[in-house]
DNA sequence: GTCTATAGCCAGATAGAC
DNA sequence: GTCTATCTGGCTATAGAC
């Protein structure tokens, strides 16, 4: 039992190094460009290996989907804990979070057109459930700020859960990070403000 | 003179039709996702033709762009006609254009990463300089309006123009329509509003 | 479960006749 | 310039030895 329990966990932390892998590969070249021997010789194993722990290209980019909605679901609770933030502070600090991460090089980029993929993901129950857990905990927050009024009330929940989930693959990041002139910090402060303030002047 | 005149005129609608073909298909499934099998066979002629027309996948799609490209260009100058407009609203009757095209499924989607492609891009002088005068357009109206008090002074200038481009490749247009609830003028409304209004409340 | 070697396939690009 | 037929390379996936 000790034994198979130890094997179990070198399984693990290989199969974490996998994920890694390639959930760095995907930030940096999409699902498309990514090639299994790439995620092979990244890892430093054999392909034919990698087959053994995961059944194809599209499962390797579901489980690195669920590690980040994993991560995800942490920085939710994260900011649940914290009692005397408001829904919108939380939503905002969990949308910072977001844009950290993909200017951070590892937020997975995957081509909403591709059908094998799509289907390989809803097939995935883990990958599912969290994308509904997460929907759901960001949905409450989002009638939570409108009804105080911190969030406006002329959008339907819907829309801004789908602007906010959209924040994760906004080009504009890689945009100002390949000029080089400007920090991290500053970059996700400014498309953050773009995202809540918006581009028009406030008052 | 006139023969040729008249040859050259059949060319130019013949590669019109493959552009024609190569948007929609780059709008519908991506640079990757598309094969130039499918391009012939949408255009109706072998694909050895398509070679004699366009050296490259890269080609064609660089093609597309520059199309999209000088349509918008063409949305710019008729902006610049309505004396009577402000440039926060030009800006914004551009914004709306960009968002309309792209729910009509006619913007050519690229992926920023592959190296090949941008390579195609960078070398094809009509495509850059059109980058270039779509760019400055825009530019010279984001800096009147900043003045103008329409549009904030606490971004700079490029970070607006960015997050404009980016609104040509905003995936909340097509997760809203995929839900099939709200018709195309609401959505693209909507999404304008969270451009320019931000998701939170205004006074 | 790891490896080497390879099967099988698909897509971009081209040869060569007309 | 258009076609059919084919080449070529690269990629996913697997066979089979250890």
């Amino acid at each position: 039992m000790a034994r198979l329990s130890f094997r179990e966990q070198v399984l693990r932390v290989r199969e974490d190094a996998i994920v890694s892998s390639v959930n760095r590969l995907l930030a940096e070249k999409g699902f498309d460009s990514m090639t299994v021997d790439e995620v092979a010789a990244d890892v430093g194993i054999a392909k034919a290996s990698l087959y053994k722990h995961f059944a194809s290209k599209e499962a390797l980019a579901a489980a690195a989907m669920v590690r980040v909605l994993q991560r995800a679901l942490q920085a939710i609770e994260a900011q649940s804990a914290i009692a005397e933030a408001s829904a919108f502070e939380r939503l905002r600090a969990v949308t910072r979070w977001t844009l950290q991460v993909q200017l951070a090089g590892e937020m997975p980029s995957l081509p909403s057109q591709n059908s094998t993929l799509r289907a390989t993901l809803i097939a995935d129950k883990t990958y599912v459930d969290l994308v509904m857990e997460v929907s759901e905990r960001l949905g409450e927050w989002i009638v939570q700020a409108q009804q105080d009024g911190a969030l406006t009330s002329r959008l339907p929940p819907e829309v801004i859960l789908y602007t906010l989930f959209a924040r994760a693959c906004d080009p504009v990041l890689g945009f100002l990070k390949a000029g080089g002139q400007h920090s991290d910090e500053k970059i996700v402060e400014w498309v953050l403000s773009t995202c809540l303030d918006g581009l028009a002047a406030r008052p």
